[in-house]
DNA sequence: CTGTTAGCGCATTCAC
DNA sequence: GTGAATGCGCTAACAG
C-alpha cells in the first residue's frame, strides 16, 4: 500500500542507507544523489512511517503528560504551555486524564514502563517515596509540574510565601478576622497534593506573625470545586464571630465564597474581603483579587527541564521556583 | 536492560511463539505452560514493549484529536469526553491544540499521513473540500466532533436550530431590536469555523418568522473572547436606538456583553436581556440564560464513532445530531 | 560519499 | 499445543 524506504531507494537507484541519511538531514550525501532521493520521495508520495522510526531509533518523540482534573482552568493553563513548548520541539502529547485516586496511582506506576513516551510530565501530584524510588529505578525521564519531590526535577512555586502573601494583604488592610478554604483531606491524601495546605502553611504563619490569634473553626476544607466551597464559606460567614475576610485556596473555591456572600447579602469588598490564588481567565472578570502564578510558563518550563532531561542533562537547581505576585482587584478592601 | 520476549521465553524454557500467545490471551496454551510463562513475567518483570508491539501489529492504540483553542471551556469539555470514552477502550490520547490558521492546514494534512495514531478526531474544524478528499484518500479513519462534512463522519448539533431557540426566547419576551454578537469573519475564514455562522442563521430565520426587522448595524463580529465582545457590545449599546437583548454566539462573548452592560450601568435583565450558547461552566455561576449542548457527551460519541471507524464499521447516520435546550436563567426577562 | 548488513521486539505464519 | 522461522520499516555501524 504505502510507499516503504525500500521502494524509494530502488527508484532512486540507490541503497537504503542513503536514503534514511537524507530523510535525517545527513551531511553525508551529495547534493546530487540527495535531489535524485528528494524526488523519489515526491513521486512515491513517500513519508516514513514514523512507528517504525521510533522502533528502530528507540525514541517516540513523544512526552506523556499526567493532568489531574485537566478541566480545571489552571490545569489547561499549563497544558497549553506544554503544548506550545513541545510542539516548538518536534513532540507530540500524550494527555493522562486523573480523576480518581486509583487512576493516579496506575497512571504514576505506568510511567515507569516508558514505552509509548520518551518522558513524562506529572503536574501537581506529588509522588510518594515509594513512587519515586520506581520512577528512579525505571530511569524514565519525569519532569514535575506545580509541585516538588526529594531527587526529582521540576518547576514549582512557594505556595507557602503565596499563602503569607495573600493574608499579608488582608492584614494590612485591617482585617483580624481571617478564614481559610481548602481543600478536602481526602482528596489531599488520595491524590496526594500539596498547594493548598502548603497555602494554609502561609496562613498560619502570616497570621502568626502578626500576632492574631488563630481560630481553627475559620479553617474550612472541602472537594475542590465552587460549589461546596459555597457551603464552607456559608458555614463560616453564618459563625456567631464571622471573619471579615476569606482566603481561598484557588480562585474557583474563591467564586464560591462570593457566591456566599451573595447568598447571605453580603456585599463584597465592603462587609467580606476575598482573596483566590493562581489568577485564573475569570478572576480579571470577576475582579477578584489573587495570587498570581505563571501557569503557562510552568508548562514551557517543564518542558525544557523534561527535553533537558531526556537529552541527558539534568537541570541545575533541580528544582525551580517561579516567581508570584499579588494582583490587587475589587474583592479586598480596608475593613 | 529491560527484559524481552526473548528473555521470558527463555526462562520459562519455551519459544518466542507461546509467550506471544500468552500475552495475547490465546487460547492455545495450556494451563500449565501459560503460568510458567506467567511466572517468568512476573519474576523477570517483564512488560511487553508498546512501540515492537504496534510496529509488528499495525495498531497503534492511540488517537490524534485537533482541538482548535483547547482552553476554551467548551472545548476542554470535549476533550475530557474524549479522554474518558478513548481510556475506557484501552485507547491513548495525543493532543493538537490549533491557536493559528497555518497550523489548523498542517494539522489537517498531516493526519493523513496516519502513522502514529489509528484514526483522528477533529474538533470544530471543518474540512474543506480538497480536505475531505485527501483525507479520504488516505484512507484514515476520521471523526468529525461539532462539526459535519459531507462524505464524512461525526457528531454535531443544529446550530440553526439553536439560533432560533435563543431568539425566540427573546421574541416571546416582548423584545424586537435583538442584537446578534458572533465571530469574526477573519477567524470563520482561517479556520473554518461554522457554528458561529449557523447560529446567526438561526438568528435571522426566527427574526424573519416573528416580522421583526432586521437590523444590519445589530449585528456584529469580533474575535472569539470576552474582551472583543466587551466592545463590540458597547458599540451596540451606545447606537442611537439600543437593542433591548443581544444573542451572543458563545457563553464567553456573552459574558464580554455582561462586562459591557456593567460599563454603561446598564443592568440586566431590568434594562438589556443577554443570551449565550453552550451552558459552559460559569454560565450557572453567572446566572446566565443559554443554549445548552452536551459537550462531553459529544467526546464521548465522537470515539464510538472512530472506534468504529477504527473496526471498520461506519455509523449508521454517518453524522448524528445531538440534542440541545434552552437554559432560563437570570439574564433574561420580558422588557 | 555510498551500498550493504544486522538487528530493534514482537505477531504471525508455518511445521511439528 | 508448541517451537522455529519470517518480516513489519527503519536506523546505525560497517565496509568500500
Amino acid at each position: 500500500m504505502a510507499a516503504t524506504i525500500r521502494d524509494v531507494a530502488r527508484l532512486a537507484g540507490v541503497g537504503l542507507g542513503t536514503v534514511s541519511r537524507v530523510l535525517n538531514d545527513s551531511p553525508l550525501v551529495s547534493p546530487a544523489t540527495r535531489t535524485r532521493v528528494l524526488d523519489a520521495i515526491a513521486e512515491l508520495r513517500y513519508s516514513p512511517s514514523q512507528i517504525a522510526r521510533s522502533f528502530s531509533s528507540g525514541k517516540t518523540l513523544t512526552v506523556s503528560v499526567i493532568a489531574p482534573f485537566f478541566t480545571r482552568p489552571s490545569v489547561v493553563e499549563r497544558l497549553r504551555g506544554i503544548e506550545s513548548a513541545l510542539h516548538a520541539n518536534g513532540y507530540s502529547l500524550v494527555v493522562f486524564n486523573v480523576e480518581t485516586s486509583a487512576r493516579r496511582d496506575a497512571c504514576l506506576h505506568d510511567v515507569s514502563r516508558h514505552d509509548r513516551s520518551d518522558g513524562a510530565l506529572i503536574i501537581s501530584l506529588t509522588p510518594r517515596a515509594g513512587e519515586v524510588q520506581l520512577l528512579r529505578d525505571a530511569g524514565v525521564p519525569v519532569g514535575l509540574i506545580d509541585t516538588s519531590a526529594e531527587g526529582m526535577y521540576g518547576v514549582c512555586i512557594d505556595d507557602i510565601y503565596g499563602g503569607e502573601l495573600a493574608v499579608r494583604h488582608l492584614l494590612d488592610r485591617g482585617h483580624r478576622r481571617i478564614g481559610f478554604l481548602g481543600d478536602s483531606e481526602a482528596e489531599v491524601q488520595d491524590f496526594n497534593f500539596t498547594s493548598s495546605r502548603h497555602r494554609q502553611l502561609g496562613y498560619l504563619k502570616a497570621l502568626d506573625a502578626a500576632d492574631a490569634t488563630l481560630r481553627p473553626e475559620y479553617q474550612r476544607y472541602g472537594v475542590h470545586g465552587r460549589s461546596e466551597a459555597r457551603l464552607l464559606a456559608r458555614e463560616l460567614l453564618q459563625l456567631p464571630e464571622p471573619p471579615t475576610a476569606i482566603f481561598a485556596a484557588s480562585d474557583t473555591q474563591a467564586m464560591g465564597v462570593l457566591e456566599a456572600s451573595r447568598d447571605l447579602q453580603l456585599r463584597v469588598p465592603e462587609d467580606l474581603s476575598v482573596i483566590g490564588f493562581d489568577d485564573i481567565d475569570v478572576a480579571e472578570y470577576l475582579g477578584l483579587t489573587t495570587v498570581r502564578q505563571p501557569l503557562f510558563m510552568s508548562g514551557q518550563r517543564g518542558v525544557e527541564i523534561l527535553l533537558g532531561l531526556i537529552g541527558g542533562e539534568p537541570p541545575d537547581p533541580p528544582s525551580q521556583v517561579l516567581p508570584i505576585e499579588l494582583v490587587a482587584r475589587g474583592t479586598t478592601a480596608p475593613m
